[in-house]
DNA sequence: CAGAAATCCACATACGTATTCAAACTATGC
DNA sequence: GCATAGTTTGAATACGTATGTGGATTTCTG
């Protein structure tokens, strides 16, 4: 035997048709049983495997997944952002239990990641994950709308956009980290995320904590609230400016955990205790957050729980059936950076 | 037009027959520049991409290599390894690289992973990644290779094993750790991790650690080795038993980090102050390993030229080059888990 | 200006599978 | 013993692309 064994090979051993092969092997009632216990025998012997590029040729449809990463280049390239790592294992796993195969792609924003996947049918379907510039994809997303591609996005959801999204409540969440900072008596809380509508997850967190503000009566200080992206690095230096600033605080709400990172290391370098000096918060809760010192208090995203609703989503949208924007909520993981208790 | 674009459809609107369409595509020289440019333009119009299925079937190849995770079910269901989560960025990007895409799966050790993705041509070479007991899989790995698939594995690096292996010098790694431990006054060296030879890898790193003492005249004590898979948990777990088994120890040499964390826990909990009553070194320098207190010591394994090496290793087996077993140098970073400097 | 070379393209076909349709065969009933 | 229904199989074909082969047209050469 040259090559790998085709349907062909097998019916000629067999006897039978090549499409008698085919339907044995998908299980087709219309083969009697002891004509496809033959070929089955024969298949296995033969490690005979269905071709899935023929096979998907013919059906129309590839049973893939393709899971696009798209972020912005970072300066510093310690790699992915873990919140998005450890979401992936709970893709995988979810795809796995479908009965879906997933592919993986990580994307420039800047690139035509949004007309490849589902046009060349090397997958069904698209789930889209990624943080950055919303003004720089709004416009590719109107256009896998409208080519009509199976797709759902992690990230900010809200009516209005164009296509499906399945986020975390950002807003609650901020609401909870801010009343969490209150509850211990700080009333100057700085927010270290770019708070513009282009990151409207970011966003969302800070008009969380302001709303929590006003309602015991502070307004926030927008001197507090300093710009930085999901890095550590941008952690650092937004929390640096923030000491040099002057403007006096008594807590930190992080955009998401990789900045308090970055946020604490600074404190630290400035001889500022945590939580003594300055009460700390973050938004995600990555695996490092456990590990920080103090452990970092934080607002929980489910990945578990988000993994599988990306997936559902769009498995769903490939059967044709309509997929609300969802929104999941989010949870306060009390650990020691905001004081006992 | 009902359905996407096939080459049919170009050619008909561009007055040309599909072959060439194709042709033009492809960039073939045959075909002159004026058609070509005018089948481009029709095609961009169209957004016709070419259907990956049907090209494949027809060339008989992917572009596509699989990776395969595999590992034992983790009692502790924190997810992925974190070390393949950080090759995982540098796979995915050496592949796009080079061209290809990368189609992820996560397996149990028990599963039939090894029969599979290449057979039926979902991928032209398979990247395997796992820790786990050597002997449930060297069997799969000998049927991978009589099979004629193209396979790298990640994983320690030894003469007459199945297949292609690149590593990295998990020997040299230990003998590093334990002369880190060394120089700075330790002789009574504990090492967390399984050493027997159903896990090679972390078997190596102890040798390496015996081997370094043994310079120094010091026979390794048995007592001091204790038994622990690759989980925090199970790190933690070795500690305390061996604090409690009374035998006395000055250094601990975690076969991971993940380990090194567990154990640096049950250390604080049972308040031995570290580096001070205890030294702690890890291996593999996750990005956790620079959180914690005091932030650890490690081996590091470059996962950025690892991924390198093992893309391109099987990129040479599908060009039926032959693949060396490769080792690849890892290096001491010293933080502050040991003593200073 | 005839013949040869060069250029460009179309026809036919193959990749391996899955399905439609029709045919063959078996069993049943009158 | 023949028609009928039921069961099982095979022949033909389509999915969309890529390429070997040969034909048509143009360009070049002596």
């Amino acid at each position: 035997m040259a090559g790998k064994a085709t349907s062909f090979d097998i019916a000629q051993l067999a006897g039978v048709s090549q499409p008698t092969v085919s339907r044995a092997l998908r299980g087709s009632p219309t083969v009697s049983e002891q004509t496809r216990l033959r070929i089955e025998a024969i298949a296995q012997q033969l490690n005979y495997k269905v071709d899935k590029n023929a096979s998907n040729l013919r059906l129309q449809e590839t049973r893939t997944l393709a899971l696009l990463f798209f972020e912005e280049p970072s300066p510093d390239d310690n790699g992915i952002n873990p919140f998005f790592l450890s979401m992936l294992g709970s893709l995988t796993r979810t795809c796995a239990q479908r009965g879906y195969d997933l592919l993986i792609s990580f994307q420039q924003l800047s690139s035509n990641w949004h007309v490849d996947y589902e046009d060349s049918r090397k997958a069904d379907g698209i789930i889209l994950l990624g943080y950055g510039d919303y003004e720089l994809y709004r416009a590719k997303l109107e256009q896998l709308v409208e080519q009509g591609t199976h797709f759902v996005r992690w990230g900010f959801a809200q009516e209005g956009q164009p296509g499906t999204t399945i986020g975390c409540d950002n807003f609650r969440g901020g609401v909870d980290a801010a009343r969490h900072l209150l509850q211990h008596g700080r009333r100057k809380i700085a927010f270290l995320g770019d708070a513009s509508s282009h990151y409207p997850e970011f966003q969302d967190r800070y008009r969380g904590s302001c709303e929590a503000q006003g309602g015991e009566g502070i307004i926030a200080n927008p001197k507090l609230q300093i710009d930085a992206l999901n890095a550590q690095d941008a952690g650092y230096d937004a929390a640096i400016q923030l000491i040099d600033g002057g403007e006096p605080f008594d807590a930190i709400f992080a955009a998401s955990d990789t900045i308090a990172i970055g946020a604490m290391r600074a404190l630290r370098e400035r001889g500022l205790d945590v939580p003594g000096d300055v009460a700390v918060i973050g938004f995600d809760d990555i695996p490092a957050a456990s590990l920080t010192h103090p452990p970092l208090t934080t607002i929980q995203q489910d990945y578990r729980q988000a993994g599988e609703a990306l997936v559902d989503g769009v498995l769903k949208q490939i059967r044709n059936e309509s997929v609300p924007t969802a929104v999941l909520p989010a949870r306060l993981i009390i650990r020691k950076s905001c004081g006992s208790h």
